[in-house]
DNA sequence: ATACAAGTTCAAGTCAACTTGAGGTCAAGA
DNA sequence: TCTTGACCTCAAGTTGACTTGAACTTGTAT
């Protein structure tokens, strides 16, 4: 088991790069949890740079801190709902697709000759394809 | 050449699912254009939809409306700053590679035997993964 | 003992990307 | 001609995710 130390928000926020006040706001939220005070500041326990660690990649995969929230339980580590979970990995499956379809098309077009994109075939079939993703929420 | 036909902006709703408020305020921030007006009511070359196609696509890649302006140059069609591209290119790559991490650890987490997702190596790994990212803007 | 850096609260502000609402215009059909 | 429905403008409101500022408190170092 890692070695589980005590930490002030600043050196959360040190450790982390979010600054103090992003902390307080995910901590108002419920999104992670000070495990005490001294005085009047916050402690935290160092679990919780896992925790934000978790919450910047759900983030980054696009889910708002509210999906977040709910992804990874209110309590203390991700016991996540098995059900939702599912459903965000096949969100993320699709929005990798599109990224990479995405990707691919601007690769090209970046070297492509064709005189103008719209004539160049890559350049269309991304576009149809983006032209289908029309169902995403 | 696809044949060009004239649509208000009501057609172009339809056609593409944006409301006409979207567009209208597209057309503001000078994503779109439009070619002319009947009385008040803009009037748009079918060409639009190609270049909505483009924004979607590039919204859902995670770009602000303004990079993609930048992106895809004001005029007509998508004559794009080729270093910004290569950029972008970049970017992409390494949010897909992201994503996928995510996605794989989600999976994982989802069947996971491990009493806690914590205590579980594969999870472990993705949350390293995802502390690293740090240094994304 | 005192100064001070690092915390704290709470309300308000910001930014992007839209949406909504009020009130107005206009072309086409009955 | 008159009505209607689809459009218009412009200002203000909304949501999510924070940030900022003012005023206050405290543990540690001198």
């Amino acid at each position: 088991m890692t070695q589980s130390r005590v930490l002030d928000i600043g050196e959360v926020a040190k450790a982390t790069g979010l600054p103090a006040s992003t902390l307080r706001y995910y901590e108002e939220k419920d999104l992670i949890r000070s495990i005490g005070r001294r005085g009047l500041k916050r402690l935290f326990d160092s679990a919780v740079l896992e925790r934000l660690a978790l919450i910047t990649l759900g983030q980054q995969a696009g889910f708002s801190l509210d999906e977040i929230g709910r992804m990874f339980s209110p309590d203390g580590r991700p016991q996540i709902d098995r059900a939702l979970l599912v459903a965000k990995v096949d969100d993320l499956d699709r929005s990798i697709r599109q990224l990479s379809a995405m990707r691919d098309g601007l690769r090209h077009a970046a070297v492509c000759k064709a005189p103008s994109h719209m004539e160049c075939p890559t350049f269309q079939r991304l576009l149809r394809v983006a032209g289908k993703i029309r169902a995403r929420a």
